[in-house]
RNA sequence: GCCCCCAUCGUCUAGAGGCCUAGGACAACACCCUUUCACGGUGUAGACAGCGAUUCGAAUUCGCUUGGGGGUACCA
């Protein structure tokens, strides 16, 4: 048996998209399953939609995302080049083998012909197909076009290739995620290979590649079906061997349309900056329309892998909820080990001071308010208050809780007696526990004193471990901020 | 318009004729834990789109309807 060859094959006229990205996903796990090679493929044939900087970024996600080429633009391979506009020398030769065999013709027609029969077909209620008008043109009659400067593109010629290679003009195929799929050619049209400026199309394009690549298996979205029956043919026409197909279902937006940039993030690398973790990225993303046999979903790319079959993928489209991803971005953020996640959270303090704080404070700050993180980004909000000499006190603490009676006493109580206090961890915990006992024996809960102590000194009723806190802004902050507190109340 | 694909809790899904009074995960809700929020734990609620057919028996097979998605380019 031949070596499975796969291949991802995204055009640069964006960042990475997160649908790309698990398209790319289920091709690599496939090849892993199957022992083969991954191969990437740039397919930049349209210039204008085209930049560096977003190849750039194709590069930079997939390999962020654990998702290695073995062939591809940057590591070379035995099939190259990998970019399609490099490649644009090798078309013209199959083009023309195809113009030689008849399986293709010239066409002079102009934009404005095109359009009027779409036109015509449009007020007849009937699908739009290529008359054929210049399938049978004479020599004659094309000296005679292209002595007035018109530059024909070449079409492929369906019904010929359809009756020479299938007894009727249905065309099936098994599909390797949706099974059998059909589709009568005649509805599909002589469809252009070469454009009139002599670049090839898409359909042809593609073609060429995956058989110069030596692609055993075409794995891509469903939005690709019509086309796969076009690539068929041209694959028979050229005496290629035609590779195994697998269709996967869309990713949807939680509205069920698109998924753009409206709803959120949608390139990978949007995702990376809002705080998401590759690693929670990819599991998502491999769960939408895969599940795993044991029902374990926190799984490594690799792990997957083992337990892939492109057959079990599901065949209908799914739609990308984020409350998931947040989960799963969340419990991949409890799994970094400390050292790590201090290093991975300092971009998103930029803002901050961090010279304010000891490498030991920084390192409890991050302890004690790293647990309810769903985001890196998350960090930016839940430390603000550990910075800066005086607090913002959010409205709702200020009105809810510093300006009740209660609070006011805690408060004053505190301030009186936490200033002979040591300033350990130790003994700031009894002191508080002794304190919190005090007041209950008054009938305050310990909710409340507590509540009245945070909102004084984080601005907040909610947030890390108050001992820590307290330890971190150390004894003179603590109580300059509390007195201040007690002086601002509106009571 | 025409063609194609799809259809189980709100979402991702398990389910390949009897194991299903349909299982899990996220979200929701309740309770427990607790110095707050959170984490964690325990529960609750929640679906086979509809209609026909096949069958002793259908979420599972077939047909129709409805709904959703995609395609219909000298874009990729």
């Amino acid at each position: 048996m031949s070596e499975t060859r796969v291949r991802i094959a995204p055009s640069p006229s964006g960042n990475l998209h997160i649908g790309t990205a698990r398209t790319a996903l289920f091709n690599y796990l496939f090849a892993k399953k199957n022992n083969g090679k991954f191969i990437l493929r740039i397919e930049d044939t349209d210039a204008d939609r085209t930049s560096q900087e977003y190849i750039d970024n194709i590069f930079d996600s997939l390999k962020a995302l654990g998702l290695n080429w073995d062939e591809g633009p940057d590591v070379g391979g035995p099939y190259g080049p990998y970019t399609q506009s490099e490649r644009f020398d090798i078309y013209p030769k199959y083009v023309q083998k195809l113009l030689d065999s008849g399986f293709a013709y010239e066409c002079f027609c102009t934009p404005e012909e095109l359009e009027a029969e779409k036109e015509e077909a449009t007020q007849a209620k009937k699908a739009y197909v290529y008359s054929k008008k210049c399938e049978n043109l004479t020599n004659e009659e094309k000296e005679k076009l292209r002595a007035q400067g018109r530059k024909p593109a070449i079409r492929f010629n369906i019904a010929k290739a359809q009756k020479a290679f299938y007894p009727s003009s249905t065309l099936e195929f098994d599909d390797l995620v949706k099974g059998k799929l059909h589709m009568d050619t005649d509805l599909l049209g002589d469809f252009v290979i070469q454009k009139s400026n002599g670049a090839p199309t898409y359909n042809f394009a593609v073609v060429i590649d995956d058989a110069l690549m030596k692609i055993t298996h075409v794995i891509r979205g469903e939005d690709h079906i019509s086309n796969t029956y076009k690539q068929i043919l041209i694959f028979k026409a050229l005496g290629f061997d035609v590779p195994e197909f697998g269709h996967l279902g869309m990713i949807l937006a939680p509205d069920r349309s698109k998924l753009s940039k409206r709803h959120g993030a949608t390139a990978v690398s949007d995702f990376v900056k809002e705080g998401y973790l590759t690693e929670a990225l990819i599991n998502f993303v491999a769960l939408l329309g895969w599940s795993p046999s044991d029902g374990e979903e926190i799984k490594t790319v690799d792990q997957i892998a083992q337990d892939f079959r492109i057959n079990e993928i599901s065949s209908s489209n799914s739609i990308f909820e984020y409350d998931k991803l947040k989960w799963m971005n969340s419990h991949y953020i409890k799994q970094i080990p400390m050292d790590k996640l201090k290093e991975m959270l300092k971009p998103y303090l930029s803002k901050y001071n961090l010279g304010e704080l000891s490498d030991a404070q920084y390192t409890k700050m991050i302890e004690i308010t790293r647990e309810p993180l769903v985001l890196l980004s998350d960090i930016t909000d839940a430390v603000e208050y550990f910075f800066g000499q005086d607090v913002r006190i959010e409205p709702e603490a200020q009105t809810e809780t510093l300006d009740t009676q209660i609070a006011q006493d805690v408060l004053k109580d505190f301030v009186s007696k936490a200033v002979d206090w040591d300033w350990t961890e130790e003994n700031l915990h009894s002191k508080l526990e002794i304190f919190r006992g005090d007041w209950k024996e008054k009938g305050v809960k310990p909710k409340v004193t507590m509540w009245a102590i945070r909102a004084a000194i984080t601005g907040r009723t909610r947030g890390a471990d108050m001992i820590g806190v307290l330890e971190i802004l150390g004894k003179e902050k603590t109580l300059y901020r509390a007195e201040k507190a007690i002086k601002k109340a509106a009571i």
